[in-house]
DNA sequence: GCCTTATGAATGAACG
DNA sequence: CGTTCATTCATAAGGC
């Protein structure tokens, strides 16, 4: 298990970035012991492994479960929370970018503002507008422009049923507009209700 | 807009469908004032007025815990459940599509024939075909498939785990059958950044 | 009747 | 850019 930590050496990590991690802000050092890249290779060691166990314990209960038919038991019960699972899911999960409420409300005003493909100047002045409400990167931003457009444009072809509306005199029935996110717990701001 | 409380045991999909009418259903006329797009609509507004009002009686809650606080009173189970929030939830809860049994055996033996991904002609004849066992649109049958597909694939790799996890600290050098995606780009995208 | 599991749907990220 | 994959959330179905 001890295999990760020998990622520095086998891969030479720290060639990647030319910089083994320090930097100065406000006249304070502040010292990384492992580059972000090494940070990452970690975590999806890390992630590799809590599957690994997953799986480890799946096969385990199946096997159990079969024994235990054989013999007319049921433990079934042990494995209820896999600790290990979720710890280490936690640790190495978050992979995936979620925007916070504010940042969507903002890329969402942006793009009804219909100013087309955000060039890369944008693009840093949105990042760096956005990174005031959350943890936001360029690529970040960069995606959610595409899979908007994307999507919107999909708006799947929606000629397929008959039309028969009615004195339906809809507020804000954009048939071009389709894909406002679907709200779990974010306040997406609201369209106007009347 | 009468519908949507109605138990029957029926369910509207999601918005993809303009059908604006009313509909006879054991011996009942149900007519919708709404189209199923509307509703969509209408059903995440509320929702994330729901969102709003539950963060409002937080921070109430929180201020007025700081207040009682300073008073040495307590007064804190006024909250216990705000009505309004479950009520917009149970209003604004969106039913989904459960296929019908037909529906699923056709979709199994389509998905078994192994031709891949269904193309957007294909989906179309594949929902006009089961729509004849029930209510379905194409993006319940587009989901579908995706759904199969990666769940089917998540299925092999734990059957494949039974001698695979030694390499794990090369899982991004030798991505034999794992998935080669995920670069996880922090600073990189198409545009330069500097 | 709760709690677990299965699965439809939404969406960030990657590919060609 | 349009399409596809992977991940996650929410809910219907099912077990105890």
């Amino acid at each position: 298990m001890a295999s990760y930590s020998s990622g520095g050496g086998e891969r030479d990590d720290d060639a990647r970035e030319g910089r083994g991690g320090e930097e100065m802000r406000d006249g304070v050092l502040f010292v990384k012991v492992m580059t972000d890249e090494q940070m990452e290779i970690l975590r999806r060691q890390i992630a590799a492994y809590a599957t690994i166990c997953e799986q480890l314990v799946e096969m385990h209960k199946a096997i159990t479960a079969h024994r235990d038919s054989l013999a007319g038991m049921h433990l079934g019960g042990l494995y209820g929370d896999p600790l290990m699972a979720s710890s280490a899911q936690r640790i190495a999960a978050r992979q995936r970018w979620t925007p916070t409420t504010m940042q969507l409300q903002i890329l969402e005003a942006m793009f009804n503002e219909g100013n087309g493909t955000p060039t890369k100047q944008k693009i840093k002045q949105i990042t760096s507008e956005l990174s005031q409400h959350g943890q936001i990167s360029e690529s970040n931003v960069y995606n959610w422009f595409q899979n908007r457009r994307a999507r919107s444009k999909k708006k799947q072809t929606v000629s397929l049923t008959c039309n028969t509306e009615s004195e339906v005199e809809a507020d804000e029935d954009s048939p071009d507009e389709k894909k406002p996110r679907h709200s779990y717990h974010h306040e997406s701001m609201p369209l106007s209700i009347d």
